[in-house]
DNA sequence: TGTACATCAGTGAACGCGCGTTCACTGATGTAC
DNA sequence: TGTACATCAGTGAACGCGCGTTCACTGATGTAC
């Protein structure tokens, strides 16, 4: 039950009518209050010790609560992991949103993308756990349920938009594909983004996965010792990454 | 001390003396089989739990020991880890480096990065919790001791290796990196592999933490119901990398 | 070749700790009439 | 407006489990003379 998103103040509460932030009740308001508290105190702690061992003893214990007081809020120890991740996917995707809706009327594709790619960056860096926990390997034995899809596919969903309003301005360069690729590129295509050509949603899905390798290897120190000015290597490698997209522009 | 890489048989003991596997003692034969069988255990159940949870009680418990055991053979359970990583590390170097030597002797230096790859992410397939061991998140509580290094970069000497050839043998389109990016991609060409280009350094390092986000993103569930032709998929997104370094054939 | 001694592997008990989850309960807050 | 009842948050004890590591010990294997 609770592991649904946090309803945000002034929707509808459970009994149907319109809680304005006033009319909600003292236990309305501190569930949230409490809520939140936990998901902040579990966020804590995923840096000190990663996903797996998240307890639900210590955050309590942290909170000045018993343990089985969080039954209240969270069904099990999986609902707060699953809670955490939407809230990461939700986090990330709205930094990214944000970072392209802040932009130059007159921004090309390709600095959008960049941009993109730069507030994904920003975003991991600030929140390394939160970061390991949605792409980071999986948490072993947990298995996330469908409701963390929407939430995770938003990063997603906004560069597929930038390079569609980019096709549809005649600024994509059609990438080429071998003949090997072509049936599944089309399946793709069809299955995500019927109006966008084959050869463009593959590169993209490439070019999406490859920009999380990036951000994966400097985050989990595989460029210690090799790369030292990575702003400047990334941005690099995600104009890179547009480019290979076929953002012209 | 039992840390280190295993001895290969033929080498010389702890004594100094040459010992062959007839020579060898009894005692020496079960420390090595009983450390081989310590690792084979630990790998079985880092696919149940992950290796957060590696626990050396379990380990022992399923080897009929009884715990405290273990602690003849490994001083600690991170140093049990640690083996367990360079054990991944160069398993995975060797996959890449037979695949490398097996090319047919006309192989363009594109083909060999190609056939590296591919190598690479068959190792990862075939040993999912291998290679989150070594590329995945880092396991929370535990650094990796320097003994890890030399193994860690046997992929990426093998992946400069054919790059260099290819350099030597005028392979290698020169890519254009932005004035921003040259001191760094000065620093670590200087670093790394003087004899090369920068830009070509700059991109084979960016092109090295992309393949591994390719293969993250497939071994970690992200392309599930996105990419269903994944070895074609990889194949081509390879070969684009080789690209992006420079390979022209 | 035989013997005394040193080395080593493995035992079993213990220390001190942590975990997720359940359950019957108390007392405060909210709701319906 | 006041009261009876229902809802809910939080308590504290308990269940049953697992963990890494230490320690004194036994008995077998190896070594030096």
């Amino acid at each position: 039950m609770s592991t649904s998103r946090s309803t945000p103040a002034g929707r509808s509460g459970p009994t149907g009518r319109p809680a304005s932030p006033a009319a909600r009740g003292a236990r309305a308001r501190a569930r949230e209050e409490i809520t939140a508290a936990i998901k902040d105190e579990a966020r804590r702690q995923l840096a000190d010790e990663g996903a797996a061992k998240l307890s639900l003893r210590a955050v309590a214990r942290e909170l000045g609560m018993v343990s089985s007081a969080l039954y209240r809020y969270f069904p099990s120890r999986d609902d707060l992991l699953t809670a955490l991740i939407i809230d990461a996917y939700d986090a990330l995707g709205e930094a990214a949103e944000r970072a392209d809706a802040a932009r130059e009327p007159t921004a090309t594709a390709a600095r959008r993308w960049v941009a993109v790619c730069r507030a994904v960056r920003a975003w991991a860096l600030d929140h390394p756990h939160e970061y390991t926990l949605i792409y980071g390997s999986p948490v072993p034995g947990y298995t996330a349920p469908m409701d963390t899809v929407e939430a995770a596919s938003r990063v997603g969903l906004l560069l597929i938009g930038i390079v569609r309003e980019a096709y549809e301005g005649k600024g994509v360069a059609l990438p080429r594909i071998p003949p090997a690729l072509r049936p599944e590129a089309e399946r793709i295509a069809a299955d995500i983004a019927p109006d966008l050509p084959p050869e463009v949603m593959t590169a993209l899905i490439a070019a999406w996965a490859q920009l999380f390798g990036l951000i994966g290897f400097e985050l989990f120190g595989q460029f210690n010792r090799v790369v030292e000015d990575r702003s400047a290597f990334f941005d690099h490698a995600a104009a890179q990454l547009a480019h290979g997209v076929g953002l012209v522009r």
